[in-house]
DNA sequence: AATATATACATAAGATTTTTATGTATGTAA
DNA sequence: TTACATACATAAAAATCTTATGTATATATT
């Protein structure tokens, strides 16, 4: 990641929510695909994803599945069933935190 | 702050929203108020609060007037200019940030 | 009278997450 | 042969937050 401060904390739900559309990706193409979907706006890091990933597969979310191609190493990640769970978890979090966000923002908070 | 990740980097905009609508709130009533506003969802600690009220005041977002009421110590912050433009600053942020993520959600995001 | 809870500030230690900086290695384009 | 893209990785430092603790006053409860 490399941008406004909000994005902390997203990155667990970006990885989930792609695995859970793309039933095997490896970590550059994650980097890509972000980059691709959010026209440049967001850039996920490798200092942050692959740490992240590698909790991800310690914690039984994701399960790793390591290839060669064209004499390149590749690491394909896919989400187990407790990941499919997680997923779920994590998206309507992030449905919850934006639905309290937009209603910090839009509501006069002045008293009465 | 409270459980969800997603606040992390929240902070910042949350209180100078708030500032924005209020012109002048002491921290306790930051806390109370963002617990009523978000139906006890969003829990701002102290320990988060003053550091961040202070680092705002340091920055010349903030500027401070201490008062008295019923023997107790008060700490009235207001924005200043400076404090007013970054305010739209955050929230054109927040407001980017959550059509990013919305995007992200919301999208196919299989490979053609 | 004593105790708990609310108001109101503050800071320090630790946890978590991310950035920045490096490192290795292969393939391809300039 | 130099630069850039692909593909992994980790370590130091920065940023942000939680948890724990501390001070002090006011009010409600037992």
């Amino acid at each position: 990641m490399s941008n406004s401060k909000l994005y902390k904390g997203s990155l667990i739900t970006i990885i989930l929510k792609l695995l859970s559309e793309n039933d095997k990706m490896y970590g550059y193409e994650i980097t890509q695909k972000v980059k691709a979907l959010t026209k440049g706006e967001l850039n996920i890091t490798e200092g942050a994803l692959y740490p992240a990933l590698h909790k991800l597969e310690a914690d039984g979310v994701l399960e790793v599945e390591v290839t060669k191609v064209d004499n390149r190493l590749r690491k394909y990640y896919k989400l187990t069933e407790k990941g499919t769970t997680e997923t779920a978890n994590k998206l309507s979090e992030l449905q919850k935190y934006i639905e309290t966000m937009q209603a910090l923002v839009n509501s006069k908070t002045r008293l009465a």
